[in-house]
DNA sequence: CTTGAAAAGAACTGCCT
DNA sequence: AGGCAGTTCTTTTCAAG
C-alpha cells in the first residue's frame, strides 16, 4: 500500500471522469507541469493503484438492452464445486462478472441479454443448468449511477 | 444501433482486454492498418458504442480492502421518495455504484470500506440512515471476474 | 481497403533549482 | 519534490493508388 498526497488525489479524481486526458491536460487542471504530472501517473501506474485503463462500452448501442443481476446460491459446495462452478460460469459469453461473494448467496452475477425473451434463454439453458445451482434470485436492471468513490 | 462486422468486433473485444493500445497495435493483432483500424474506431466513438474509458483503480491499494454489495429495498416508494433515495445515495462517498433495480429488492449498491469496522460505521451512520430504507441484505465481496462480454 | 508522408501532440529523458 | 527544454514516439490527417 502507497500513500498520496492531496496532488496524487486530484489526478486520480479527474482521471475517474475522463481517462482520455493527456498528462498536460490534467496537470494543467492542477496546477501542475506536464512532466511533473506524468512522473506521478507512471508512480500511480507502478504502484499498482491504476491497475489500468478499460473501454466503457454502451450495450445498449450493442443491442443488448436488458442486464440482469444474479444472487446464485450453490447445493453443494466443496473446494471442487466452487471452481466448477466459476470455470463454468465464466465461459458463459453472456456473463460478464462473476462474484464470488459472502452472504446469502454464494455468487453474484452480472448477465446481458438481447431483450427478456433472450434472457430467458440464458437462464434456463446456460445459468440453471450450471453445476451446483441450487437457490436463484434476480433483479433486473434499470438504471445505473456510478461515483468515483473513496480515493 | 449501429451495425457491426465481424472486424469492429475484433477491435472491440481487443479493446476491452486492453485500453492502452494504440490504433496501430491493434491494427497488427487484426491485419488492418493503423489508419483503417483508427477510422473504423472514431466510428465506434461517434456512434456511442465506445462511451468512454476508464481507469481501473486498485481499491486495496488504496487502502479500502472491503466491498460489500447491499440489496435494498424501500419502505415507502413514491416517485419522491426514489429520487430522494438516489440522491442520498449517490452522495455518499464509500458508494461506488446506484442500481435501480426490479424484482426482490428496489436498489442495489456497491460500497467500499477500508476494512470491516469502517463498513459497519458506514452501514450505521450511512446506509440506515438513507431516506426510505427497509430491509437491508449485505453480500461481502470475496473474488471477482470480469469477461468481456457478448459484442 | 492500402501505403506513404506530413503536422500536431503526447510521451519520455536529462538536467537544473 | 518541481520546472524547462529537448528528443522520440504516437496520433491524426491528408493524398494517391
Amino acid at each position: 500500500m502507497i500513500d498520496l498526497d492531496d496532488t496524487d488525489r486530484a489526478i486520480l479524481r479527474a482521471m475517474a471522469q475522463d481517462a482520455t486526458q493527456s498528462a498536460g491536460a490534467l496537470g494543467r487542471r492542477i496546477g501542475l507541469s506536464q512532466p511533473a504530472t506524468w512522473r506521478r501517473i507512471k508512480r500511480l501506474e507502478d504502484a499498482g493503484v491504476i491497475a489500468g485503463r478499460r473501454v466503457v462500452m454502451d450495450r445498449e448501442a450493442l443491442g443488448f438492452g436488458v442486464t440482469v443481476f444474479l444472487g446464485i446460491k450453490l447445493a453443494t459446495k466443496g473446494r471442487v464445486s466452487l471452481e466448477d462452478f466459476e470455470r463454468a460460469a465464466t465461459a458463459i459469453p453472456e456473463v460478464q462478472i462473476v462474484q464470488h461473494v459472502l452472504g446469502l448467496f454464494d455468487y453474484r452475477l452480472r448477465v446481458v441479454a438481447r431483450d427478456i425473451a433472450d434472457f430467458e434463454r440464458v437462464l434456463r439453458r446456460r445459468i440453471m443448468t450450471l453445476p451446483g445451482v441450487g437457490q436463484v434470485e434476480a433483479n433486473v436492471l434499470l438504471t445505473e449511477e456510478r461515483r468515483p468513490g473513496p480515493i
